[in-house]
DNA sequence: ATATAAAGTAAATAACACTTTACTTTTTGT
DNA sequence: ACAAAAAGTAAAGTGTTATTTACTTTATAT
């Protein structure tokens, strides 16, 4: 799944470290998200979208397959 | 994290085999996201946001901790 | 150019989402 | 009341999310 936290990071000039940090996870899993390795669990998709203030939604785009 | 999937379902009139069906998933995942056993994973929310037609923040409700 | 910070990557492990099988309890309809 | 459908539950197993530690590569600043 594709998402923008690159995007909002370097709007907010965070590191991958910083938001790892508000979100409570280690640098290693914001970067595994960023590169799209795995998707984030429902409950720190919703710690970010709270954090960055958006609907999940526009931060996390699941183009659907079948 | 708290749903209203059997609310959702009650409204379509779907039995939880219904609804497991239509989101490719067990029975037995439906009941227990509905009893709040475990959260669905990032694609799973997508899907049931899509089948409903409402954003994930309508139908899956994480009140946030800490 | 070189030091330092940031990002990328990898392996081992832990935790959790989800499955299957199977059984019990509750609800619904006649 | 009774049968049938729906919902609830549990255990064992699989695959994925997330962690930690640690090392390499890339970007930034002086």
């Amino acid at each position: 799944m594709k998402n923008r936290l690159k995007v909002l990071r370097a709007e907010k000039d965070w590191t991958q470290a910083d938001l790892a940090d508000a979100l409570d996870v280690s640098r290693q899993t914001i970067n595994a998200i960023e590169k799209g390795k795995f998707d984030p669990s429902l409950p720190l998709a919703f710690k970010a979208a709270r954090l960055f203030n958006l609907p999940i939604e526009k931060i996390f785009d699941d183009e659907y397959e079948a």
